[in-house]
RNA sequence: GGCUAGGUAGCUCAGCUGGUUAGAGCACGGGAUUCAUAACCCCGGGGUCGGGAGUUCGAUUCUCCCCCUAGCCA
């Protein structure tokens, strides 16, 4: 019996570019949305962009632009960096929309109508030059409890208090630089303590992974406050229908934004909406959202839809954090990684396979470790997986005119093949991608295993054996293409073409049942390909300056600040050794000595300009506080500076005489 | 500070409700092979499963205490 599910990614908010950690969680939605859909449910993917609020209206004016162009530009990059990492929306659209509106108004005056809706007066801090209310973001002062200068108004990065912006020493306006006055303001409340009861059930009902269910009983136990759900003029959003002046809270039309994209998709289709939205519908609906969020989704949303007569959410699927090498995404560390950054050096698929293999189901954040990454991709995707179809694919060709073969020499084992999905479409069920990666590539090891024991190349010596060749080859391009399948939630681009090299376009996992037998395959075209550590490293080398390596300069380099330019720790070296490098042809392996008997593993790419024993004694200019990078042959542990134009010379920088190895370059 | 999650081989992690010599991938060492994008196959070294106490015939797995890391506190 197919089920029908509604998926949603979180709406990201529309005032910067797509990263990495927008793209972890459309991925990590888009592969379950894949997996139900090739496992024969109907399911539909809509979200949409975040458009409301403060930080954009500000944006916005700083900009020079109103909050339309400015969230009109961010929605079409939003939708072209989506697409292009294979993220498969049914609809993809805006919370500043007419069908959004629409229904924030009817859930507002719905939870009114019940009771659920109440009015008090609050203090807030109020910037009296720029006319507004302020955000507790929006004012920054000393950190009441350490002291800790230029601290946001509801926290302290330095001690972690938490606080009201009143409470601030010396307070500012973020926006005007003035001090921000106290004023009153009457604010609408939704009153969450109403549906304790029904959001006790419902965190218990099976719709949160454990951890969740376990960070939501600790807001029960701290008891459940009102939700203050409107804000001031002037404000970026919808204005209140009954209360002017006065504009719904982002939060409260943000997650209405997916019953707006849906409805969108319903008016283009002819779906009918109230079959998937209205109290009691047997259609699923579940959302993929990051941590942080948590709150939102898995107390005020439920409690909105409660209340307003809709259904509940099926499920809230919540992640971690992206982090790159360890670390936090950040702009200063040069480890926020744009999702176009990305894609000019490499293929989107390779980070959806990466993320599916660190994959789990629950809140830990998720590393992007950049030598991992490469070597993953390398080791299980190239060197495993595609490697399959590439070592069978030549003898069907050659002696067979690309037939298989008629019958498979090892049913069992294709059907062992088969019925793996089984385990493997539970993990994908669940959220635990890493588990079914793992499945799959132990599987991939075994059709290795099995074309090695069965040896084809041998038996293609001897003609009379050619049968069991074609036999032996179609058996492994058939575990190929079973293997393919369960990857393709994660590498639908990919198992497209490995589809079309099999000549068998498959849109069902249950089609797999039936072997491939018989048929022509068409020739062989590498499915994926080795990356190297220089290219990964680009995605972090942003604010890295000439390399060692021949890279042209930008047309337009970004100014870096002094700071950002004293992080480098250039150093004069003394070259203690130099020697070629067996096996690459670029590289020379050199001993420098930084500072009085520091000495560093280096290997650098000068082999075409310097031949080694001119090298010994020399002095250059080395980077020693660049992360040591692991080569096939070994870890260098400084890079060397050469100048390099367009042509083929290549030309070490060296200090004039009387500089000491040590010396810091500046 | 309170709460949550986690601390298992050099690295990234699997280990379900306690039960035979604790596993995988990568990295490393050795061997084999040459069909395949130097891929694949075999063998091997390496872990007082954060520390301590307890329950038990038996604990990585349960209980308590402590240490460390990350996060949450609207």
């Amino acid at each position: 019996m197919p089920r029908r599910i509604l998926v949603t990614s979180a709406l990201p908010y529309a005032n910067g570019p797509t990263h990495l950690g927008h793209m972890t969680e459309v991925v990590q939605t888009d592969i379950w949305v894949r997996f139900q859909k090739l496992a024969g449910h109907e399911c539909l993917y809509v979200s949409a962009d975040d458009a409301h609020g403060t930080p954009i209206m500000l944006k916005a004016q700083a900009d020079g632009i109103t909050p339309e162009q400015l969230i009109t530009a961010v929605g079409r990059e939003r939708r072209r960096d989506f697409a292009d990492f294979g993220i498969g929306f049914d609809n993809y659209y805006t919370t500043h929309s007419d069908e959004n509106r629409t229904f924030t108004e009817r859930i507002y005056r719905a939870l009114q109508a019940g009771g659920h809706i109440v009015r008090r007066s609050v203090r807030q801090a109020y910037d009296e030059q720029a006319g507004m209310f302020l955000p507790d973001r929006y004012v920054r002062g000393g950190c009441p409890r350490c002291g800790a200068p230029d601290q946001y108004g509801d926290s302290c990065e330095s001690c972690g208090a938490t606080y009201a912006p009143a409470d601030l020493i010396n307070p500012v306006s973020v926006i005007s630089g003035t001090p921000p006055v106290e004023r009153e303001s009457e604010h609408l409340f939704l009153r969450l303590g109403d549906f304790e009861a029904m959001l006790r059930e419902w965190t218990h009902s099976g719709a949160l992974h454990q951890a969740a269910a376990n960070k939501l009983d600790e807001w029960f136990t701290a008891g459940l406050r009102d939700w203050d759900v409107s804000r001031d003029a002037p404000y970026f959003g919808f204005e209140i229908p009954d209360a002017p002046g006065k504009y719904f809270y982002v939060w409260l039309d943000a997650p209405i934004g997916y019953m707006a994209s849906f409805a969108n998709f319903c008016a283009r289709t002819g779906i009918d909406f109230d079959q998937w939205w209205a109290a009691g519908s047997s259609t699923e609906l579940h959302h993929f959202i990051g941590k942080d969020i948590l709150y939102f989704h898995a107390l005020f949303w439920p409690a909105t839809l409660q209340g307003a007569g809709f259904r509940t959410p099926t499920a809230v699927h919540a992640h971690g954090f992206l982090t790159v090498n360890g670390q936090k995404m950040s702009k200063s560390r040069g480890t926020f990684v744009t999702a176009r950054r990305f894609l000019d050096l490499l293929p989107a698929e390779y980070f959806r396979y990466y993320l599916a293999a660190r994959l789990g189901g629950g809140l830990d954040d998720i590393d992007l470790n950049l030598e991992e990454f490469a070597t993953r991709i390398n080791a299980e995707l190239v060197g495993k997986l595609v490697n399959i179809a590439s070592r069978c694919a030549g003898f069907i060709h050659r002696g067979h005119g690309g037939r298989l073969a008629g019958a498979l020499p090892d049913p069992a084992l294709y059907a062992e093949f088969v019925t793996a999905g089984e385990r493997i479409g539970a993990a994908y069920e669940s959220c635990e991608y890493a588990t079914a990666i793992r499945e799959i590539m132990a599987l991939a090891d075994r059709a290795n295993l099995y074309l090695d024991q069965h040896k084809p190349w041998l038996a293609a010596k001897d003609p009379a054996r050619a049968a069991e060749v074609q036999a032996v080859c179609t058996q492994g391009l058939n575990l190929f293409r079973v293997l393919m399948a369960w990857l393709k939630p994660v590498m639908p681009v990919t198992a497209g073409r490995a589809e079309a090299f099999l000549c068998a376009p498959l849109a069902l996992w249950r089609e797999l049942e039936a072997p491939l037998l018989g048929t022509v395959i068409d020739a062989y075209q590498p499915l994926a390909t080795r990356i190297d550590a220089a290219q990964v490293a680009g995605l972090v080398a942003a604010p890295e300056p000439a390399a060692a390596t021949a890279t042209p300069l930008a047309p337009a380099p970004a100014p870096v600040s002094l700071e950002e330019f004293q992080r480098l720790d250039l150093r004069v070296a003394r070259i203690e050794a130099a020697a070629a490098v067996p096996g690459a042809d670029r590289l020379l392996q050199l001993t420098v000595e930084i500072a009085g008997g520091e000495r560093r593993n280096v290997f650098a790419g000068i082999r075409a300009a310097y031949a080694p024993e001119a090298l010994v004694g020399r002095h250059v200019v080395v980077v020693t506080n660049l992360p040591p990078r692991r080569l096939r042959f070994g870890v260098s542990e400084a890079m060397v500076l050469a100048a390099s134009g367009d042509g083929e010379g290549l030309f070490l920088i060296a200090p004039d005489a009387g500089a000491a190895p040590g010396m810091q370059v500046r």
